[in-house]
DNA sequence: GACGCTACTGACTAGATTGTCAATAGCTAC
DNA sequence: GTAGCTATTGACAATCTAGTCAGTAGCGTC
């Protein structure tokens, strides 16, 4: 996206404002193609201004990815545990939190920038037990639904949310990898079908049937 | 790793084994910071050249990286098939599968390999789809087992050979980093509970108990 | 032992990228 | 309107990295 080559005067705008529209566009770019390779002309150039300024704003690189960083993995928990809250509670309950879930991991990028980061060396949501929350809950779901409680019950519930967590977040990055390998179509009802079973699975399996 | 300081006479060596451990220690270095980070001088250090030799057997950065990518995928489809092939068919099959893949995934480095090139935009192993004879071994397994051939079986069987892959591979990265947010322990014993979990999980999903 | 091939090296260049700095110019308060 | 604060800019410096090049020196062949 090149700017306009024609010179504009000079506007000056709120701090503040700019500041978060540099996060953005520096978000995007981190989503697109990592934390290492986002580039400060770049970033100015989306924004529509100097890559000196966006020094001004932030004093180096280092502090800007800090607090993109910073922004983006609150930004993820939140998301994420909105869409887990506010997923409508009838019908397939789980099917419909799965396909919140992978909306949010997905087109907003969370997932690649989870896997970024991680494999960048950073620990993202470290400290955070969010996921804790919901085996929690799942647990206290499992006992109203009279089952008795075992030692493993815990145990198994934890492996569950896990294993949730991993195919949907492995699969907002690697789907489009796999699906030619396994056989599978390519397309997104593909996706959707293969949630769908992964809830059915898990339903089942902690005794969840509604 | 420093060099040794002291001038060593210059040794000539057969280019093959040079190309060899160049490519090892790119190898080496792109698992760890990823494809991008890679720098000529610092393959260069490891293997004990200059930055020169490696251009002058590789011609440019982009002909190395090429070579590398091409050769470690295939060593990732060869080092996983061999996991499945050989790992030994007695007692708890999908088990003793699950760990010798975790072991190839995760101290092998396929695993970040794997999400470095996605995330990166290249599609690793497209057009080969190994998977899908995993898929179909399953499926015939199913049959021996006398189970009656229905429409949804191969489907069926195809999410579950996906759902292990995202499993294992996402696990092999992102392991250390959900276990403290899902509550769950943070050493290997752990992941190993959780992949026997899967595994049985598996094995009774598709009827497979033996 | 001489010769030739080429693995190998160090010095250099070109380009990209982060960061510095002095100067400029909007916007607000008075 | 004027003054002051600071957002904004362009030019510049410093550094890093891929790639070039001319020359050197092992090692096999005759």
């Amino acid at each position: 996206m090149p700017r306009s080559p024609d010179k504009q005067p000079r506007r000056r705008r709120d701090a503040a404002l700019v500041r978060a529209e540099i996060l953005d566009a520096a978000e995007r770019r981190m989503i697109e193609v990592g934390p290492d390779a986002v580039r400060l002309q770049d970033v100015a150039d989306d924004v529509g201004t100097s890559h000196s300024n966006v020094l001004h704003h932030f004093g180096s690189k280092e502090a800007l990815l800090g607090a993109l960083v910073e922004r983006s993995v609150e930004g993820m928990r939140n998301e994420i545990v909105d869409a887990i809250v506010s997923s409508d509670m009838e019908g397939d309950r789980l099917r419909n939190l799965f396909e919140a879930l992978a909306r949010v991991l997905a087109e907003r990028g969370h997932a690649r920038l989870l896997f970024w980061l991680t494999l960048g060396g950073h620990t993202p949501g470290a400290g955070s037990e969010w996921l804790a929350q919901v085996v929690d809950a799942t647990l206290s779901l499992r006992k109203a639904r009279g089952q008795k409680r075992t030692a493993a019950m815990k145990r198994d519930t934890q492996h569950a949310v896990m294993l949730a967590a991993l195919a949907l977040a492995g699969g907002a990055v690697l789907w489009p990898v796999m699906t030619s390998n396994v056989g599978l179509p390519a397309g997104e009802e593909s996706a959707v079908r293969f949630r769908q079973w992964l809830a059915d699975l898990l339903v089942q399996q902690l005794g969840l049937r509604e």
